[in-house]
DNA sequence: CTGACGAACTTTTTT
DNA sequence: AGTTCGTCAG
């Protein structure tokens, strides 16, 4: 093996972390520095230049797309089969140990993986059970509650409630749920990395067995590590120091769901004999955007110090769009995204980042409109689908039939005549002797409910000896669900499509005999489902204008980027301004945005804005402000000087370049009145510049509203106020 | 069981 | 505004 192929494409740093010795080492890596890279070559650094075996390696990420990567990756700069080489996300190493230690576990070999909707709907029903209201302890809610615990490594029995009344209620509830889950065979998420933990923490011999095999662990986004994490790797590791992270505090946007940053300087205590390398070079984008990113990053307190650079030269100016209102803001946008393809760029290299789901409306009727090809992230993934639920729910009572929340989602799905009564008994039966609703079912009389055992009996009995698809389809077909959802109006076509394709997926379904030995191919096929099903997404072969939020955009980047919406209120987020740390986080959400653009930045705001029905009048985001003026140019500034205000009705469906080689187009909303119009800038005596967002009445009685820049919305009567057209 | 209506929401999301 | 969720009547 060649070992120069492994460091010689590297520079200073990421040679260094790559060739680190053997101990702890922590990756400070900057966007865009190349941090996969480094991992990718530091694990087949150890297996070429040390012989490490690709068996006692291990390599953590968070998402299946990042391990999938990381292992193609190695698989081709190295030519050694990568099969005994554990990459996986922290939930897919966690059940792996899960499903081989079973027994020690505390769990039946047929333990299924349940999903956040799943657990859901387990949450619920406990609440009914418990007879609470549902208005005082909302089942999200104490979904989060039982998650956060978990995610802290606590346990019901660890609670202390004192006296409390709330906190005694939700002990209750979490205490029924793991009872529940124990009884059904069902694991969810943070359950995972829970019991994962407390496996090897209360197994001496497995723990050291692990400790033995795993000559290096390597983590991929430390910094979105959560407590039980941290402390999972912490049992592995501890006294042997062999831990590589990779990661950047800076781009820890997920504290509000349990990610520690704090987990870095932990490492740096615990791991006294620790290597910090930093990665500060950046391939990606220009220079003028990563200073900006360098500015707006710079306020956050307590980072741990690092700054972005690059040889490349400073690139275009960031551009600045102040749009009349979002749909201004949706019609420039879209025009230059028009103009940027007709010069012959590819769709997929341009993105339209946002801080909320619901802002990408206003984006997706325009493309509509315009015949641009896009795709919008974060929807429903295919397995999340009720259609593909239902089917897995039933394949999921063949394997087990104590499976509650299966058997419950199903009992009367399609509609076979079991009501809220007979459920209800069943419940109560099976609260009664502390069994499965499946066994609860058995001791009902019910003619219904005795037809639904009997389906389920003789699904299993045909499905025997089937392959794996054919099981799927003999349950879609015999179960009646392929006639239930083809009765569905509008959706009918769809949910039939994706049943085949459902069909489709089992066949395509890869069992790896070797690796899986504990499990039937179903249970496989069941557990793919539940932990992998972001990748099913559809097809991103098509050249498509990317839409996403700011968090789905974290480790991607664009030619062109669009961050839209930069308005206090929206981002940063208006729940998150009273709060520092909160803030930061947007912060940082806000450096992981600009640091998305290879080429060209955008950030637009509007200055008027329809949110929940109301009109608002939004000033512009303080992490505008944060970039220094010699970076950025107005765009608006330009068109301003051809702008003529007379302009109403025949707003000319533009075909040049938006906005300097064609007139702007006046929102129709926006009415002249005399000398004022929606997006006229004024000076006011008192209140100094600002622009007018809205304008009323005739006469006397005429008047306007205008968005200061210094002190905000203020109403004026023309005939009393003086302003100044500027 | 379906459909209609009204109330109550409304940051971010992977596993 | 728009969506989702729960309740109630048919």
């Amino acid at each position: 093996m060649d070992i120069h192929k492994i460091t010689d494409s590297l520079n200073n740093a990421q040679h260094q972390a790559v060739t680190a010795p053997s101990q702890a080492v922590l990756v400070l890596a900057g966007a865009g520095s190349g941090k996969t890279r480094v991992l990718v070559h530091r694990i087949a650094w150890q297996i070429c230049q040390h012989n490490v075996s690709p068996h006692s390696i291990l390599a953590v990420t968070f998402t299946n797309k990042a391990a999938k990567e990381m292992r193609g990756r190695i698989e081709q700069l190295i030519n050694v089969p990568t099969q005994n080489l554990w990459i996986g996300t922290f939930h897919g190493i966690a059940h792996r140990l899960l499903r081989r230690h079973a027994a020690q576990a505390h769990l039946p070999d047929t333990f299924q993986v349940m999903d956040s909707s799943d657990q859901l709907r387990v949450i619920k029903r406990i609440l009914n059970t418990l007879n609470m209201d549902d208005k005082t302890y909302p089942p999200r809610e104490m979904q989060w509650y039982i998650n956060a615990q978990k995610d802290e490594g606590i346990r019901a029995k660890d609670i202390i409630p004192y006296d409390d009344p709330n906190e005694l209620q939700r002990l209750q509830v979490y205490e029924s749920y793991e009872a529940l889950c124990h009884r059904s065979g069902l694991v969810d998420f943070a359950e995972l990395l829970l019991r994962a933990y407390e496996l090897l923490r209360d197994n001496a011999e497995l723990l050291e067995h692990y400790q033995q095999r795993f000559r290096h662990v390597h983590v991929d986004e430390f910094q979105d590590t959560n407590t039980i994490q941290y402390a999972w790797l912490r049992l592995l590791t501890k006294d042997k120091d062999n831990l590589f992270i990779v990661g950047d505090d800076d781009q820890s946007i997920y504290g509000w769901r349990g990610a520690k940053i704090a987990n870095m300087f932990r490492f740096q205590q615990q791991y006294p004999n620790h290597q910090v390398i930093k990665l500060e070079q950046n391939y990606r984008s220009t220079s003028n955007i990563l200073k900006a990113a360098n500015v707006v990053i710079a306020k956050n307190q307590g980072r741990m110090s690092k700054e972005l650079w690059t040889t490349t030269g400073d690139g275009e100016l960031i551009s600045v769009y102040t749009a009349f209102n979002e749909q201004d803001e949706a019609h420039f946008v879209i025009e230059r995204i028009r103009a940027w393809i007709k010069s012959g760029n590819k769709r997929s290299e341009t993105a339209i980042l946002y801080r909320s789901n619901a802002q990408s409306r206003q984006f997706e009727e325009r493309l509509m409109a315009t015949g641009i090809p896009y795709r919008v992230y974060g929807g429903l993934r295919f397995f999340d689908r009720a259609e593909i639920k239902n089917a897995l729910a039933y394949l999921r009572l063949l394997s087990n039939r104590h499976d509650d929340a299966s058997f419950e989602r199903v009992v009367n799905t399609p509609t076979r005549g079991i009501g809220a009564k007979a459920i209800d008994d069943l419940r109560q039966i099976a609260r009664e002797h502390n069994v499965s609703l499946w066994t609860a079912a058995t001791r009902l009389n019910s003619r219904a409910v005795a037809g639904f055992l009997q389906l389920i009996h003789s699904l299993s009995e045909q499905a025997e000896g089937l392959e794996l698809c054919d099981k799927v389809e003999l349950v879609i077909k015999t179960s009646g669900l392929m006639d239930f959802h083809q009765k569905d109006k509008d959706k009918g076509e769809e949910k039939i499509e994706n049943l085949a394709e459902l069909v489709n997926a089992a066949k395509l379904f890869y069992f790896d005999v070797g690796n899986e030995e504990n499990l039937s191919e179903l249970e496989s096929f069941l557990t793919h489902a539940s932990l992998e099903s972001a990748e099913q997404q559809g097809d991103e072969a098509e050249d498509c204008v990317q839409l996403m939020t700011l968090h789905s955009a974290k480790g991607l980047e664009f030619n062109l980027v669009f961050l839209v919406g930069m308005e206090e209120g929206l981002f940063p987020s208006g729940q998150s301004v009273d709060d520092v740390a909160r803030l930061e986080e947007e912060r940082r959400l806000c450096y992981v945005g600009i640091t998305r653009a290879r080429a060209q930045l955008y950030l637009t705001y509007a200055e008027s804005r329809r949110l929940y029905g109301r009109e608002t009048y939004p000033r512009p985001s303080r992490f505008l402000r944060d970039i220094p003026e010699e970076l950025v140019q107005d765009v608006r500034m330009q068109t301003r000087v051809r702008t003529t205000y007379s302009t109403t009705r025949e707003e000319p469906k533009v075909r040049n370049a938006y906005p300097s080689t064609a007139p702007k187009p006046v929102p129709s909303s926006s009415i002249a009145r005399g000398a004022y119009a929606t997006g006229q800038k004024v000076s006011h005596i008192k209140f100094g510049a600002g622009v007018v967002v809205s304008c009323a009445g005739e006469g006397d009685k005429a008047s306007v509203i205008v968005n200061f820049r210094n002190v905000g919305v203020k109403q004026l009567m023309l005939a009393y106020a003086k302003l100044d057209v500027l």
